[in-house]
DNA sequence: ATGTTATAGTTTCATTTGTAACTAATGGCA
DNA sequence: TGCCATTAGTTACAAATGAAACTATAACAT
């Protein structure tokens, strides 16, 4: 319906387009976050994501934390280097598999993380109180539809 | 109710966080449309973004084109140098102000244009297959709450 | 008119990001 | 055991990005 008009012109307009409407929303929300994390704590969304993840399940090796935060190894390693710098995370030798480490939350990290987590469901909750009951629930149910989909195109 | 748990721990899982998810989701969808546009026609996305637009509105100077794609300034401007560049797009002197040039697609623009906004069409098609009729409606009425709601954020 | 301030767009430079190469350790398997 | 393929993680290099400086033109106030 949207496709073509009857003189045959394109009629494609990038407002309707839900691809680009989804990413300019999101940009926008990432970057909200993305400030607040770095003025309130110093933290890169990167950090702030391995942080998250390693205050729920730890220890975790870096391939665990990829598969957590959905992060390529590259970006997971230069996060977590720069938390053990900063004294919010802590390396430990893997008994198991010396080429990997496990990583967990250093008692610094979990002050952080404590002081973190209110803030990051305030911001959700400011988010999502402008939907009607019910949207927030359809919404992730969508994305995950979405997410089962695009999965198949990626690999295609 | 997913804020703490008795224990006084805290309880916060990244899988159920919206921001995250959006993200996640998002970012999948975009490489999926860039490695498209990348492939069969050797665009970027910003690059896309200028055409998809000025395949609608033309002409138009480089600062409306600001507006109508959502990106700054300097992404524009290197969009549209490469796509000059290419002979997708033509600058023609704007006689009512000479510090901007008008932009509109070149005939070799028109025709990648025309090649290119059924396949996104497709793409997109092939996402929103996945979803129950009226879900498309749903997500593109929450996006719109979550854009009002965000661009109070970002400003405040 | 003339100086000041603001705007359009480009360029420069520092930072971020991703790809690919690399090191170290493990797991078969001959 | 000793070799080869695989995996964990880091590093090096190149491409993309954003902030700020810059050029040219316009708008406005005196």
């Amino acid at each position: 319906m949207r496709q073509r008009d009857d003189g045959g012109a394109i009629d494609f307009a990038l407002d309707d387009f839900l691809p680009y409407r989804l990413s300019i929303v999101t940009n926008h929300i990432s970057q909200a976050f993305a400030r607040r994390y770095s003025e309130a704590f110093g933290l890169t969304i990167p950090e702030w994501r391995v942080m998250a993840v390693l205050g729920n399940f730890a220890p975790l090796t870096a391939n665990q934390l990829c598969r957590r935060t959905a992060m390529d190894k590259v970006k997971v390693s230069r996060a977590v280097a720069s938390l053990v710098a900063a004294g919010h995370v802590r390396k430990q030798a893997n008994p198991v598999d010396r080429r990997s480490t496990l990583l967990r939350l250093a008692p610094k990290g979990r002050r952080t993380y404590r002081r973190i987590v209110p803030q990051a469901l305030d911001l959700e909750a400011a988010l999502t109180a402008a939907l009607a009951p019910g949207d927030r629930d359809a919404l992730a149910a969508t994305l995950a539809k979405l997410e089962a989909c695009v999965a198949d195109l990626v690999r295609a």
